[in-house]
DNA sequence: TTTTTATGGTTTGTCGACAATCCATTGCTC
DNA sequence: GAGCAATGGATTGTCGACAAACCATAAAAA
């Protein structure tokens, strides 16, 4: 059903690797935001036949980088600040959802090594304060087991394959830093705490306000770069 | 971003043609649940070549009707109480906050417009007393409608697009009956006046509730139709 | 000048064939 | 007889080329 790394996949054919190359280059914006897709172009690029390409390109669009009309062509997505929110909307709900079945369903073993990764985190953290990079793969690497943690396969699959690459875009083009960094380890903690307690309502509730603070903290930056765009009419 | 018919599509392309008639084919049971899908058979009998054929089972793949493996083919999906359940989960979740959104943003057109469904489907149902057909694809364009009305994109392309096939091979495959037609109705009626109201809480909670009656209404019937599946340690 | 209509070039969609991988049967070894 | 290796068949993944659709430019008509 979903191809995440944690589903052992047996082969790594032609298409997933162009797939991951290209998904890489949106996400941090070496194909930048908006442009055009030509498949003639990144076929010779990436030096594979337009059919695996193609099948990336579908992949892509599932996963919400890109969109395609028959017969026109492919875009990629442009980050707007109602999209952000589009998005985040369904993350609340989603994640809130992974939490209380995570509080529900994880086994011991896992709340254990979710432990683990926080303390990990603590201390690279400490190491790299300010530093963004490494805490923002942290966060998502959180939300990825706890979203794991649910069991769930249709909400495993929506989140880690469909959402999570869109939701790392709008990040890494955002520019995640500051304050933020520390703040949010405390709410991942107590995220933790709650699975941990088995307390399914609190840890829905923790992660919902969670994502929320995200969501602002990506918006003011959106808002401040592109600031009042006003419609003609 | 999106294929449902509800956004114009310019072209019709081949890969489309097939890719309805397989997704009709596996949700009405035509191409059995838990099947192996073969490609060379599948493109001679809808007389494609395999290129379209791949696309369109990349598309079914992503609305979970078939389940791919690199260089081992794809199988169509087996219905299972579990799955079930994993689905509705989230069906709860997302159509609980298409409501809320609907509650918000669906235009006051919009809204007599669905009250005009409702009153259709009533007729239709003392028409059709018994016959569930009719109701279930009204129950479910009810449904889709909300969902637009939220007007978030996301949301709508996977309600209408990734969930909803499955959904419906749930509801056509474990054949839908009964009792419930005419109280689901009610229910359609509840929500519809706390959208009206502009009371997204309440039509958040109601929608809820709609949606897990149906989900213990199809539990019955799967595990009357499959009792006490044992498994060996 | 503005609108409409050809027309060329480019892009996408589709096709048939080849290559690589996997599955099952068979034969061999222990 | 059981387990393992080799081989044949079939299926999937990939390729290059062709056909159809779209876009832009430019020419012609109003």
């Amino acid at each position: 059903m979903t191809e995440h790394p944690s589903l052992l996949r047996q082969a790594i054919t032609a298409s997933d690797r162009v797939l991951y190359e290209i998904q890489r280059a949106i996400v941090e914006g070496t194909i930048p935001a908006g442009s055009k897709i030509s498949e003639p172009e990144l076929a010779r690029r990436f030096d594979v036949s337009r059919a695996p390409l193609r099948e990336a390109l579908a992949r892509l669009e599932r996963c919400h980088l890109i969109e395609r009309i028959p017969n026109a062509g492919a875009r990629v997505v442009t980050l707007t600040p109602q999209g952000l929110i589009s998005l985040y909307q369904i993350r609340e709900e989603l994640e809130g959802l992974a939490c209380r079945l995570a509080a529900e369903q994880m086994p011991e073993t896992e709340i254990d090594e979710l432990a683990g990764l926080l303390d990990q985190h603590l201390s690279t953290q400490r190491v790299r304060e300010g530093e963004s990079y490494y805490q923002e793969a942290g966060d998502l690497d959180f939300h990825y087991r706890v979203i794991l943690g649910s069991k769930n396969p249709y909400l495993i699959n929506m989140l880690c394959d469909e959402l999570y690459y869109l939701v790392r875009m709008y990040r890494v083009q955002m520019g995640m830093n500051g304050p933020r960094v520390s703040r949010a380890f405390d709410e991942h903690k107590a995220i933790l705490n709650a699975i941990a307690n088995r307390d399914g309502e609190l840890a829905d509730l923790l992660m919902r306000r969670h994502i929320a603070a995200s969501r602002r903290n990506i918006e003011k930056q959106l808002n401040e770069l592109q600031p009042a765009k006003k419609e003609p009419a």
